[in-house]
DNA sequence: CTTGCAACATACCGAGCGGTTGGTTATTAT
DNA sequence: ATAATAACCAACCGCTCGGTATGTTGCAAG
């Protein structure tokens, strides 16, 4: 990797850090310089505007560890059990700063999605990708599900309510809260199976 | 009410307006003036700064709304269909500004929640408070629901899904997910029942 | 040898912010 | 009549922000 593109993607990890803990608007370019230890100069000699780099930041950073994330889970054999271990393993791992700050693509969407187009439909296409993997995991145990089950709507159910959930440890600072949403979670879900 | 008092209410109401919409650190005191046509100075006579104008909107305004809102339903003589006809009305009643600026409380919780303790301690002792509503609600008719259920547990995960339904309503401005979502946890409470 | 461009650095700008200061006015108590 | 206080107003302050204009350096091509 060049000079170049190793400083752009320093300042990628560092702004997506900084906006993780502080959000968009909150996030100042000179805490971002500070940290990378280059010039202003430089971050906009990288990136055309602070809202470019945002974007940046979703698309190269947020995105493909998103998917990722998601993906392993519900490739597996049994997607339901995939998922219940997949829920239950966030709750036991999840970083202090993860209790604190919450999950980035929801951050953003709280703060950004009312505000900017362009972040709202960089968001909107995720939650639509994030859905489909979801739709088609269900989709490929459907002979072990009940009858008549909505794949997409409980794509979106279980996606808000984690998002829902990371919003109650925010305020309580305290796994607990969100454990017992992701056991409730984890009931609804198994009980999808027959 | 005194002329003092009227102005003070007015502050809180434009406030709690300008909160909604913008969050609380992009809501500027300019804009709450200018609405308000009064003085910088009147406003700090009524309030010592703006994070103390926040928490007054919070106690004065959020608090004594949101309860009312749920008691409503809660309190009905079967509230699981209280609170499922509740959460259905709000999907075909929902305001366009609803679906676009989320719900006040959550918003608060996204963005203050990690970042100053006086707001913090007010939406967490907020949601315990929502929380025990519809924890004495099912109690109430506890001999009509499944055995072994965990009550606490149940309420925390209505309230965080109803949250994830308002995140998603954001992002795709709208309302289908959001009627999606609720049709969902509408099928999941009434799965409560024996 | 020098010309040119990529990859930065430095210094500065205007705007908007929350907050302060020093009045002003109308009402009320003495 | 006067003094005090409640309720406000206008002007200003320091600060930080995103963004820009200009300067500098190293390397590579001709």
């Amino acid at each position: 990797m060049s000079d170049a593109e190793q400083t752009r993607q320093n300042i990628l990890t560092v702004a997506a850090d900084e906006i993780h803990q502080h959000g968009f608007k909150a996030t100042s370019l000179s805490s971002i310089l500070t940290r990378c230890e280059i010039s202003k100069g430089a971050l906009y000699y990288h990136f055309t505007s602070k809202i470019e780099l945002g974007y940046a930041v979703f698309e190269e950073v947020y995105t493909p560890m998103f998917l990722n994330v998601w993906q392993t889970p519900l490739t597996d054999d049994d997607p339901i059990e995939g998922l219940c271990k997949f829920l239950t393993a966030m709750t036991d791992e999840m970083s202090c700063s993860e209790v604190v700050c919450g999950c980035p693509l929801n951050n953003l969407c709280e703060e950004m999605a009312n505000v900017d187009e362009g972040f709202r439909l960089r968001i909107l296409h995720m939650q639509e990708q994030l859905n489909q993997l979801i739709v088609d995991a269900l989709e490929r145990v459907s002979d072990d599900l009940r009858e008549n089950l909505a794949f997409s709507q409980i794509g979106y159910f279980i996606v808000a309510t984690l998002n829902g959930a990371t919003s109650l440890s925010k305020s309580s600072r305290n796994k607990a809260l969100f454990q017992q949403v992701i056991a409730e979670l984890c009931l609804y879900i198994r009980a999808l199976k027959k």
